[in-house]
DNA sequence: TGTACATCAGTGAACGCGCGTTCACTGATGTAC
DNA sequence: TGTACATCAGTGAACGCGCGTTCACTGATGTAC
């Protein structure tokens, strides 16, 4: 009975103060937009404004512009990608090692399975490097290094690795992504499910 | 000096009979923005009218809307990929089983590297399947058949595999596609040289 | 050989729309004195 | 205790723009008779 589409949902405003928790909102709703659209495109200030039940020119508060918003999207879901595959591994028995990397990765392809749209921005766009002779540096290479820690416990735990930690981080997470990336484009659900098998056959290949 | 842009290219209108070539002009010009766009998003009807040298409204003789067009194109370098990957394995001595796969993945992955607006927009979309129980069909699928049947005739030629050839076509493809989508998430170009080695890699792993 | 007509390739102008962004503003809440 | 003022969170209306799409049209080239 609105009149403001499906999510008029009568904000009432922040307090005095608490200004900066408009910004988390405004995060969460393009979060939720970027689901509903499964990609990147569409994702418009006006779009996000609409869903966080805000005018458009609010959003200016918290981001100079378009390209920051995505920005800071990319930045927060990479910050909850990492959480998520932290606490998966933590839930582990500590002395598991290849059972604390096999979560890992299993987090990483739950999260890839169920935000598909949020998936391909994060992959889609490349981290701008502003030093192209450095090393390459970003918050993909930060997942891929948590993968590396997490082959180099194992091979201390005495499980013999066929590669080198770093190779194997590499190797790893370029079959799971592939395996994801092409889940994503043959959008059959049977094959949900098929993500994860796929993946532990690729540890085992890495192991002795 | 002109006043329409970089590509006003003053297009004489083809013969009677012959307006079917303006279709395949269309799919060239929107190809070239592709490659200028990086992506999909921005492929517009008016930029590729733009590019082509022709008036918006002479792209709905030959595409029924945007969406066409964009299908239109996929299937366009989905069959110029194919192409390539048929001559790399043709330009290979015939009893060179391993030599004739080797070539179809150096092609593909030149043809990803190369072109990867293209690349995007082949795989970010999914085909649409009418019939989800059936098996899954569609052009990447092919892709995946041809190399299927490579690796059938290595195994023919007695090259023993680890893993069945259908097996091992989606393996070595879903390799390939993760470290070429690494590769655009991470536009280093000191990195665009690593994707065969590491697809080459990927190839000796499944032999025995 | 003409000539009326059909068909072809392609256009120009207009439509309505949603977008990013700007700007002056509105109330509510805090603070200085 | 008042009161003037500063600061805060957030808004409404407007701007110019490029977009997809439609429509009646324009010349050129073919065809029927």
């Amino acid at each position: 009975m609105s009149d403001e589409g499906t999510a008029a949902v009568q904000r009432t405003r922040n307090r005095w103060g608490e200004g900066e928790r408009l910004r988390g909102e405004i995060l969460d709703g393009a979060g939720r937009l970027l689901s509903d659209l499964g990609g990147g495109d569409g994702l418009t200030i006006r779009g996000v404004a609409r869903v966080v039940g805000i005018a458009p020119a609010s959003i200016y508060q918290h981001f100079a512009d378009r390209e920051a918003l995505v920005r800071g999207l990319i930045a927060h879901e990479f910050d909850r990608l990492r959480d998520l595959m932290r606490a998966a591994d933590e839930a582990v028995d500590a002395g598991d090692a290849v059972g604390r990397l096999r979560a890992r990765l299993h987090a990483y392809c739950a999260f890839a399975v169920d935000n598909p749209g949020h998936y391909r921005l994060m992959l889609g766009n490349g981290a701008e490097r502003p030093a192209p002779d450095r090393p390459p540096a970003g918050p993909l290479v930060d997942v891929i290094d948590t993968l590396r820690v997490a082959f180099e416990r194992c091979a201390e735990a005495g499980h013999a690795l066929r590669v080198p930690a770093d190779r194997a981080a590499v190797m790893v997470f370029v079959g799971a992504h592939g395996r994801v990336a092409l889940l994503h484009s043959n959008p059959g659900e049977q094959h949900a499910r098929a993500v994860t098998p796929f993946v532990d056959e690729f540890v085992d290949l890495l192991f002795v």
